[in-house]
RNA sequence: GGCGACGUAGCCAAGUGGUAAGGCAGGGGUCUGCAAAACCCCUAUGCCCCGGUUCGAAUCCGGGCGUCGCCUCCA
């Protein structure tokens, strides 16, 4: 039983797919204007995980995520650059996409654009016109009537008081209210455009959602996605589209992650102040940085630091260093019946209930935790094969959902010929008891960036050294 | 001003009525040529403050104080 938070009731509730075994998902994405920083990380991560935990529990899962690829922003920077919108947008989906690729995110099944389903938004335009729900103006736009629509402000808690919803609403002059809100565009003459009955333009922001899931999912799906942030006016402006067209709630439930902030404030493009996730990816592993934005329940903010990051991957690395031990042993072949043992059987089914909870990543880890101390428990009692063999299988199944465990792209640190010199030059002075100089070796290459641990058995293990950067 | 979150150890963070998960840092050990890593043990009589409900509250209710988000593009 899978308990999901839903923000247009505010209760946790039992998810309840409309057609079993599918479910359908349709995640807001992002609008590739600038590049992406790390806030765009959380909801793309988690979605991973509620992606994977859902197959896990045997649901068949259809996942679409969009791209705003045109919007105002899109228009007035390529203008500034010099360059057209397509290719913006391009160069910053493309990144994008990397990113998430390096960040372990399977791709959803569906990222459809906003210029790639002009005819599907504009179709959904003319339906809601002729239910006289929307009107075109004269200057060539096309606006919800949102006075018509009695349910104004459900999922955001404001009333359609215009006195207080429009406090702050541009008001435009072809409106016939503020609170009405952009269906369609029109181009001002020296801006990119699309033709449409009501003349060249674009589409509103809010509208290709209401198109595009309906395209891809239909009029009702399972779960809606996207950051709190989009709550109002995105959100609350989609559901009225969808509802006043369709009669019927488009979504089964709505889930809403948490802001991520640094110093407290939250990170935002047009604010400047998010954190580089290239530049994060080139300093971190990128596992590192996937299970720390996991370590926080998805509801809640995440005050981002370097410190709290750092601290985070030297826990983890604990994780992998088991795994390095256990990743080719053989399963556990031996039934002990001691507590460890029992725990280390069990352990998948705990694991899984914290993520039943609300996908509840922050508990489902600290079980990581606790099984790598179970592990260690079993070693130290003498039964290494079983403790280990259980390690390979239990980690196996934690990574299948949340995925934690370096990936080959975060172990291609192919050493340079000169630090394998090193390594045996220094390997041979141990050999020789000659320690002073091979101190002296491994002091160069900590130097480099390489440090170098000595094991008991006379082997020794080379990591790159994550950097900590100052301020 | 309206709407909505949140305040748990030095730091990060779970926990929605039953007596404080987990991680980092810190202290003490084991191991090691040394170092590091790894492993083991220890570390909040208390959960912003004040009242209340209850046999029992970090958890529910009321009132403060503080922080943040949305109301404009935003994941």
């Amino acid at each position: 039983m899978i308990m999901i938070y839903d923000s247009l009731t505010r209760t946790k509730r039992v998810f309840e797919p409309i057609n079993p075994p599918e479910v359908s998902i349709y995640v807001c994405g992002v609008t590739p204007y600038a590049e992406s920083h790390l806030g765009h990380a959380r909801p793309a991560i988690l979605w991973d995980v509620i992606k994977r935990h859902l197959m896990r529990r045997g649901y068949l899962v259809r996942h679409v995520q969009n791209f705003t690829d045109i919007d105002d922003k899109l228009v007035a920077r390529s203008r500034d650059l010099g360059t057209s919108v397509s290719s913006l947008a391009s160069l910053h989906i493309d990144e994008y996409v990397q990113w998430m690729n390096q960040l372990g995110v399977l791709p959803p099944d569906y990222t459809p654009r906003v210029t790639e389903n002009l005819s599907s938004i504009i179709d959904f335009i003319e339906a809601l016109i002729a239910q006289n729900q929307a009107y075109a103006t004269t200057l060539g736009n096309v606006y919800f009537r949102v006075d018509k629509y009695a349910e104004y402000g459900r999922l955001s808690g404001r009333t359609s008081d215009a006195g207080r919803l429009g406090v702050r609403v541009e008001l435009a002059d072809d409106k016939e209210n503020p609170l009405d809100f952009a269906l369609w565009k029109a181009a001002l003459p020296h801006e990119e455009y699309f033709t449409s009955p009501w003349g060249r333009g674009r589409p509103g922001w809010h509208i290709e959602c209401s198109a595009m899931s309906s395209l891809y999912l239909g009029q009702r799906f399972d779960l809606h996605g996207g950051g709190i942030d989009l709550m109002f006016p995105h959100h609350e402006n989609e559901l009225a589209q969808s509802k006043s067209y369709f009669g019927t709630d488009p979504a089964g439930c709505w889930v809403h992650n948490g802001m991520i902030t640094q110093g407290n404030v939250k990170m935002s493009k047009s604010l400047g102040n998010g954190t580089n996730l290239g530049d994060l990816l080139n300093r971190y592993p990128a596992m590192a940085l996937r299970s720390y934005l996991l370590s926080v329940q998805y509801r809640n903010p995440l005050d981002f630091s370097e410190e709290a990051l750092a601290d985070w991957t030297h826990g983890m690395e604990r994780v992998w260093q088991l795994w390095e031990r256990v990743r080719n042993v053989a399963s556990p072949s031996r039934k002990l019946g001691t507590k460890w043992e029992n725990r280390l059987a069990s352990f998948e089914e705990r694991f899984l209930a914290c993520l039943d909870d609300d996908f509840n990543t922050a508990r489902a880890l600290a079980e990581v935790f606790d099984l790598v101390h179970d592990v260690y428990r079993g070693v130290n009692e003498g039964e290494t094969s079983t403790a280990l063999g259980w390690a390979r299988i239990n980690l196996q199944k934690a990574h299948d959902v949340l995925g934690l465990l370096p990936v080959e792209s975060d172990r291609s640190m192919e050493m340079d010929p000169l630090v394998t010199r090193l390594l045996t030059w220094r390997e041979q002075a141990r050999r020789d008891k000659n320690f002073l100089l091979g101190d002296e070796i491994r002091v160069i290459l900590e130097k480099s960036g390489w440090v170098v641990e000595d094991r008991s058995d006379g082997s020794n293990m080379v990591t790159r050294r994550v950097e900590v950067q100052d301020d």
